[in-house]
DNA sequence: GTAATTAATTGGATCGTTCCAAATTTGTCA
DNA sequence: TGACAAATTTGGAACGATCCAATTAATTAC
């Protein structure tokens, strides 16, 4: 059985011109004459030929033009844009991506880039699971596979990753708090010993040190990067004794977690308690009150992920680089600043 | 240059058996004698041999393992953890993902198709784009390729079709809303002229006329399927004279920026007015007021819209079936059923 | 009108794997 | 030990596109 499937051969036979003629057809080659390509691509529409890009990529020359997408969580929206931004580079450069959600499992992570590398994946953007390894990068690094990590990066590994200041956003976030009046101020949210758990609450303890404040280990309570996790977390804040009257949290997810767990608890964010989230998802914009955040714009970080792989994947020799994405805070409601001005009714 | 790929020939060689054997051993055939195969799979792993599935996918018979995933718009939670559910089975069945975003364009979801259909996928599952035609899926019908339609499902097409029971779901709503006692209830949100709108708004009109009521239009408020929809919604249906005192919204993301309009208007959701979302997503549960909500269950969606794709692909005969999955009423804090038993703190 | 030049076209050979039929080795039994 | 069956192993021909060197056709030059 054919199976149906339509071939050069098939083409070059029914246009009556040799199947090396038809290749050079199929990639706009300058070489053949007018007339010829206008019948080999008539012939092309009416047999309904599909190009098989696996047999392309047999030659070894040839680049696969996949590249593989790994989050850690595609339900938190963050990387759900996150993915969104890569994809619309890729596909505007002819890329497909293989993307693939690891959920926080090494495990299915090696599995996957297993099965990504059989593939022939031409790169990799990687939001590593916690708990990477370089290791786990290394065969990717020896066939001269380009991996971009993202968000978070994997120490040991030599591969280019694209972060966020997470120690300057921060303290940004902190030095506004202060200058709003607050002194208690917590850390809420996020799982305590990660990388980027790590920068924020150093940022948080420098601008608290810069303003004379004490930054004692009571006010930072560790939890889960989620809505779930700030409700948690803001619940614990409010038992602590001396309690603080604002909080930087781990991310935009804790933060409306902590908004919840305020209401739940009679106080009204932003009014009785300044919130200041992290990421800036779309969400926070719209949300009520609009939260204050630390906006490191998750597409634009996709995109510009994407844009540094693929300059890379042309490059051929892999120099891996390191960049670090600046970011900046948008002063919202949440914290208490925006609310003499108020909401202004459409 | 060689690329440095190693290829079964190099095994081959190194094991001193011949490439036949090697593949032998690759596909874990019984045939091979245990001696032979420990030594084989002792020289891949030397070697760091990579299997090249698009050489595998040459031969005729063979089937790619890859399936194809299209969904509309992914930074709607409620895609993104659908895409979750399948990536679930998909991953367990040894099947890799192409996973696009079509952002409601159908020439983009057009081009996807078509780079798919390049890679050689065995399966797609299409969340269409606005606007889709039979026509566009005609040709992966043609050749045989199973799809599944999720959420949506595209008229006149001959694919299989997994959708939610959206009328009971609205008029199950609509229905504990009048028993709650409201008597004016608005539908917000959605982008009106779509199928899933339709239904839902008729689920909503069955509901009222059942128990007497009047269902003007002036209550049906179509904005946008997402969180700034919603607030859209609500602020328009707070004008409309003899005003509503609850209403069912789109979706959970209308429902959310329904209840982010009401603060805005120093109207507490639940209390002041009873709110109802549709599909379940995390967030609803955690969200404070908890979200009542029809409940899809996105992921076990995902995970059904999977199963059945992989049934086809098995099958191999493609006979589309139609699946309306059923719905329930989850009824959380929002539309002021669950006020008196109030949150209890943890 | 023929040689030189340029423009188009074309057979293999190749990429890395699978599959088939055929060959080889090993084991069994009278 | 020889005949026969069972267990292993193995070349070579696919699969569908690309690329190279070589051939043929069309132009131009003299």
């Amino acid at each position: 059985m054919n199976k149906g499937r339509v071939t050069v051969v098939d083409i070059a036979r029914a246009a009556g011109v040799s199947k090396s003629t038809v290749s050079l057809v199929l990639q706009a080659s300058p070489l053949v004459n007018e007339a010829t390509r206008a019948k080999v691509n008539a012939v092309i529409r009416e047999l309904g030929y599909v190009y098989n890009r696996g047999a392309a990529n047999l030659r070894q020359s040839a680049s696969s033009r996949i590249i593989g997408i790994i989050v850690n969580d595609l339900t938190n929206s963050f990387f759900a844009e996150l993915a969104v931004g890569m994809d619309m580079v890729m596909q505007s450069a002819g890329y497909v991506q293989f993307l693939s959600n690891s959920a926080e499992s090494v495990d299915r992570q090696r599995e996957v880039i297993a099965s990504m590398r059989e593939h022939g994946i031409s790169g990799l953007i990687l939001s590593p699971a916690r708990g990477t390894e370089a290791a786990d990068l290394k065969p990717l690094a020896a066939s001269g596979i380009p991996v971009v990590a993202v968000v978070r990066n994997v120490v040991g590994a030599k591969v280019s990753s694209l972060s966020s200041d997470n120690h300057a956003g921060a303290k940004d976030a902190v030095r506004h708090l202060v200058s709003l009046g607050h002194r208690r101020i917590a850390f809420l949210g996020g799982i305590a010993n990660t990388t980027v758990f790590g920068e924020r609450v150093a940022g948080w303890r420098d601008a608290l040190a810069e303003a004379g404040l004490e930054a004692p280990d009571a006010l930072v309570i560790g939890t889960t990067a989620s809505r779930a996790g700030g409700v948690a977390a803001i619940e614990r804040a409010l038992l602590v004794p001396d309690r603080p009257t604002a909080a930087l949290c781990f991310n935009d997810a804790a933060a409306f977690g902590v908004c919840d767990g305020l209401r739940a608890a009679g106080m009204e964010p932003g009014r009785d308690f300044g919130v200041v989230g992290f990421d800036d998802v779309i969400e926070a914009e719209t949300a009520v009150p609009a939260l204050t955040t630390v906006s490191v714009d998750p597409q634009g970080m996709g995109r510009r992920a994407a844009q540094l792989l693929l300059k890379q994947i042309n490059a051929g020799r892999v120099e891996p680089e390191a960049i670090v994405g600046s970011v900046r805070l948008v002063v919202r409601q949440s914290c208490g600043a925006g609310l003499k001005t108020g909401r202004k009714p459409a």
